[in-house]
DNA sequence: CTTGACTCTGGACTATAGTCCATAGGTTAT
DNA sequence: ATAACCTATGGACTATAGTCCAGAGTCAAG
């Protein structure tokens, strides 16, 4: 079977050498040989696995959260209800995120709707005036 | 005038004296005067823009942004544009990260809404299919 | 006067996902 | 053989917003 190099493997996913072997750091993926120079030798499982790894940080899964499905992936004893559980958990996760973002852009645009704007003293700004404001949560 | 010390002033504003501490490494915060013995003591003043500070954070302006809004209205020559446009920008960096994460969201949900589910082996599993699939941007 | 609460400093450490570095050695093309 | 390129290692560094620590000194109440 033919292996390639770290660069190969790196360039074939559109990431950097350091980031492979950031994540051999993190035990996320390991060549399948060394040369007898030391250089790291990977399959093509590698590359898979390295797209697999992308893949699921585009979708907002940390490098830990990786690491867990690939172990899934590779334990013998989940199924798809599992895989599933991880998707769902992340949507969950993402929601109140997302709401976050929301409630924050909804308050800086009622803010900057009312703020009299350019030419006005700082004392007739409503924005400041909510910012130092007493009585509030 | 009276001063208070820097624990009342973190529990006014419900932060930690090391938060406090913080904001004034970063120039954000000073205290008006030390004591004797090297306490430091603040001003009603400081309790007003330590809660401006944690006002702006509540509304997603980083701290060098905030030291910024701060300058402005410490500058004398900025008017309520000025600050308005710090509120605007805000919302237009907020706009393409909720959309990145609605984005995600809507892929995970079309990803768990094709997956076979609980009981069905990996190898039938949609969301895996997609981790792993060659063809694909 | 003693106890407990408060505060001081400087520096190290947390999380996340890399990035960059020097120094050295290996490989490929001409 | 020599240039140009690839790879190795360990460790330091980035950003952000704090948090925690040791060791020491200070303040208020009983």
């Amino acid at each position: 079977m033919s292996t390639i190099a770290i660069g190969k493997l790196a360039k074939s996913c559109g990431v950097t050498i350091d980031t492979v072997r950031y994540y051999e750091r993190q035990k996320l993926l390991f060549p399948i040989e060394r040369t007898q120079s030391g250089y790291r030798r990977y399959s093509n499982d590698s590359v898979k696995r390295l797209r697999f790894i992308r893949r699921s940080q585009n979708l907002g899964f940390t490098l830990s959260e990786i690491k867990n499905l690939l172990g899934l992936t590779e334990g013998g004893n989940a199924d798809c209800g599992d895989i599933r559980d991880c998707a769902r958990q992340k949507i969950a996760e993402l929601k109140p995120k997302i709401e976050d973002m929301l409630k924050i852009k909804r308050g800086l645009e009622e803010l900057a709707s009312y703020c009299p704007g350019s030419g006005k003293p700082l004392s007739d700004c409503t924005i400041l005036e909510y910012f130092y404001r007493e009585n509030q949560k």
